[in-house]
DNA sequence: TCGGGTACTCACCTGTGGGTAAGTACGGAT
DNA sequence: ATCCGTACTTACCCACAGGTGAGTACCCGA
């Protein structure tokens, strides 16, 4: 993989902030994390039905690099790994609020759905 | 090409907004129009240094159907075709802001540089 | 007459983002 | 004895985003 910058250059600040949020799932890691404060691993998969274990983690890793999320270690059998905002994390969340509110006029606008989260069938696999 | 959908289902309106946004470009072209208020096709291709013609008409059509962007054809010779931000796109443009000032952060933070426009090569091609 | 500028369209190609599926090491429950 | 759950890692595969380069129809300036 070979671990992508993500370090510029860049044509202005939103430019920068895109590269660090573009990825299928990390703005929905982003909100997750904030809005439980911590989680596990397995909680981040089961909270965003369809995510691959494989993107969930290199998104986390890479999340990690840009220093937006703190990865915490537990030493002990299950292994234990919680997941939490940095400071940086926690502001970059709160500079896409604007933007979550314009995508939820706009969901209404257009009369889109949201995913249906399929509860049964994520908990079954 | 088959004009891809951007009508969800979503996650929330982040994912929402995200999906217009999504495109190497687009926050350029939104900035840009925003900026100049009025730009012709060929004035956005020489203010997006590296743009390719495909990807720029491309973006603005996804962009023109999602509601963000007014295109005012001139049925003259040469041809004149006038790009503009639609109320949306101004909207959005203002809910981007605060994400643009966090990435602006990032960037000294990190100490990523600007694109070099280099003005000579951009012209002479 | 040739080149450059307008705004595109079309065909082709490549890199990579993201998905699938299997494997690992360990313990507890059935 | 087997399966489930923890948190990953690795290999393989494919669709598609985006780049390249040429073509179009017209006019203007050198």
């Amino acid at each position: 993989m070979a671990t992508s910058a993500r370090r510029g250059p860049y044509f202005c600040g939103i430019d920068a902030a895109m590269d660090v949020v573009a990825g299928k799932w990390k703005s929905l890691i982003l909100w997750e994390l904030h809005h439980y404060g911590t989680r596990r691993f397995a909680e981040l998969r089961r909270g965003l039905p369809g995510v691959s274990e494989k993107m969930l983690i290199q998104h986390l890793r890479e999340m990690e690099e840009d220093g937006l999320v703190h990865r915490e270690v537990y030493r002990e059998v299950p292994p234990k790994v919680e997941y939490s905002l940095t400071e940086h994390g926690v502001s970059l969340n709160a500079a896409l609020a604007p933007l979550g509110k314009w995508g939820t006029e706009r969901m209404r606008r257009i009369g889109a759905e949201k995913v249906t989260v399929n509860v049964a069938a994520s908990v079954r696999r």
